[in-house]
DNA sequence: GATGTATATAAGATATTCTGATGCGAAACC
DNA sequence: GGTTTCGCATCAGAATATCTTATATACATC
């Protein structure tokens, strides 16, 4: 059973729906000696016979019985499969829902929206920003068609597809540029600004300094990652912010950003959507889109030599 | 999408764990080219890259994250039927908590138990006499392992084998041996008499006969095959049994055993088990003696010419 | 016993798939 | 800044697998 193939497994099903070699060969368009060989050969790599012989046909051994099943169900996927990349061709078309989390949606989405645009004419997105909670209980009751968000989400009835990944950097108040890039430890040591309850980046930002998001803060929480940089210009304190932020956000504060070293802190967006969705095929090609939009908004930044492709 | 293979699977699955074609490849034990195009055949019929080459190593699209789930669902059916074929191998042993029909118990189990002890002298058979709802419940319940009963079942988590089929015949007293055996519309006007509200051969009678089994009835209902036969011995009306009951139960009682002209009333003996059975690949070998037997049964019977093999 | 239906086997022809060598490009290294 | 390393693509010949045609065998039916 090693060296199945996929030709056994098609004349297999044939084989047990017909019920005759003759015939299920001819419904696969090959001799019936062919189709034999393959009876025998899968037999042989089973250890037990599939079928009984007899002078009018074939029937199912139990042990066939139970082969069936799984070769109906492998089809059946392949089925899926072929109707995926069938589909893949055409061109999206109609309404898009599409949700995004508030620390992506102004960075990325401009981008998002002209690209889109341009490559589906007859596409009609229509966005939403909410936190990640609530984009999917929106998702499961079918509100929306799709999600960008951070990963993992792990819900059993969503599709995710890993996008990009990018990292967080620290913003300083101007005045301390000079000073060396601290360590997780020397951060949480820090007056840290952070978003406020909710904000999946809270979670993560506190996550890579090692701080239970439970834990009793004295920090200031803000709306949003504007209202952090402007305090950090004015001296409160220093916070993190995703790197795709930092050219729109940094524009008119006094702050300094630096990277950390590694292990850098990072998150890795993606795209969700109901594995229901009779969208699948069109949102592939969307979130390819996407992507590239991530890719190229990390690279289009000056902030430091172009980051190379790595896996991440 | 349509020649695909599962070698192709099974290396695209590889190359998406791994990243690189060099360390897919090398996991798959080819070179590195054998894979590549393997790999590049496969977006060929699929018309849409699965991955972005990178300098280094590649990352699934969303349309290869697509496929990527389809194909470790298409190898987790293949480990899964690996681990039948290999456990098939294995002799049945240990306790077999085996029910069976009151139609079929008394005719079939002494050859089967005979038979179970040979092929597997480590098992032992607990042998349970019900009716098929109440074999459902425990089945389901876990309460015994097995039912051998008359399919179709059609419950979702039940397993069911075909194992062969019998024929019902009519059973008159001795002295109208000689008038012409009657069609379902001329039986419907004798006094059949039937088995008591429950067991599905009483069902499978009267369906034969076109009669609804709600129908108000004026037919004595006997609680067993033999009261049945014993009952028409001494003139009270006509009655139907299964072939395979008819050399013990005709053998002390004066009447006369006719088959029908076709279309021939018949039964589809079966075995049925829970599909998440952890016993599965030793219920499938058992199943085979179980058919042995019963189509041995078939044959050992002098009542007419040999029956031939035929799909039914 | 002759005939029809159905599967198994054998030998040569045909495709498919693999290997080993080579080339090219992008990053990493010194 | 040149050199090395890593990784993928391509190519030609070799090795396998697979198919087809022709033939043999088994069983049941007439």
């Amino acid at each position: 059973m090693r060296n199945l193939t996929l030709k056994q497994i098609r004349y297999f099903d044939a084989l047990a729906r017909l019920g005759t070699f003759s015939a299920a060969a001819e419904a696969c368009a090959v001799t019936q000696p062919a189709l034999s060989m393959q009876i025998k050969e899968m037999e042989e790599g089973a250890g037990s016979p599939l079928l009984e012989r007899g002078p009018r046909g074939v029937r199912l051994t139990a042990f066939g019985t139970m082969v069936h099943q799984r070769a109906k169900a492998m089809l059946a996927i392949l089925e899926d499969l072929d109707g995926l990349s069938r589909a893949a061709g055409g061109a999206p078309a109609g309404k898009l829902r599409l949700g995004v989390i508030p620390t992506i949606a102004p960075y990325l989405l401009p981008a998002v929206i002209t690209r889109l645009a341009e490559e589906f004419p007859d596409l009609s997105p229509i966005l939403r920003e909410s936190m990640t909670s609530r984009l999917i209980d929106e998702l499961l009751d079918s509100r929306i068609d799709a999600a960008i968000l951070a990963l993992p989400v792990d819900e059993p009835a969503l599709t995710e597809v890993a996008l990009f990944t990018e990292r967080f950097v620290l913003i300083r108040p101007q005045q301390e540029a000079d000073r060396p890039v601290p360590n997780r430890d020397k951060l949480r040591e820090m007056r840290l600004l952070l978003l406020e309850e909710g904000h999946c980046f809270r979670t993560q930002a506190l996550s890579f300094c090692d701080m239970p998001s439970t834990q009793p803060r004295e920090m200031l929480d803000g709306s949003s990652l504007s209202t952090l940089v402007q305090m950090v210009g004015v001296g409160v304190g220093v916070t993190l912010i995703p790197e795709m932020a930092v050219e729109i956000e940094t524009r008119s504060a006094a702050v300094s950003v630096s990277r950390f070293r590694d292990p850098q802190p990072l998150r890795s967006i993606g795209m969700v959507w109901r594995k229901s969705s009779p969208m699948e095929a069109h949102l592939m090609q969307i979130a390819e889109v996407v992507r590239a939009c991530g890719l190229r908004l990390r690279q289009s930044r000056g902030l430091t030599t172009l980051p190379g492709w790595r896996r991440d």
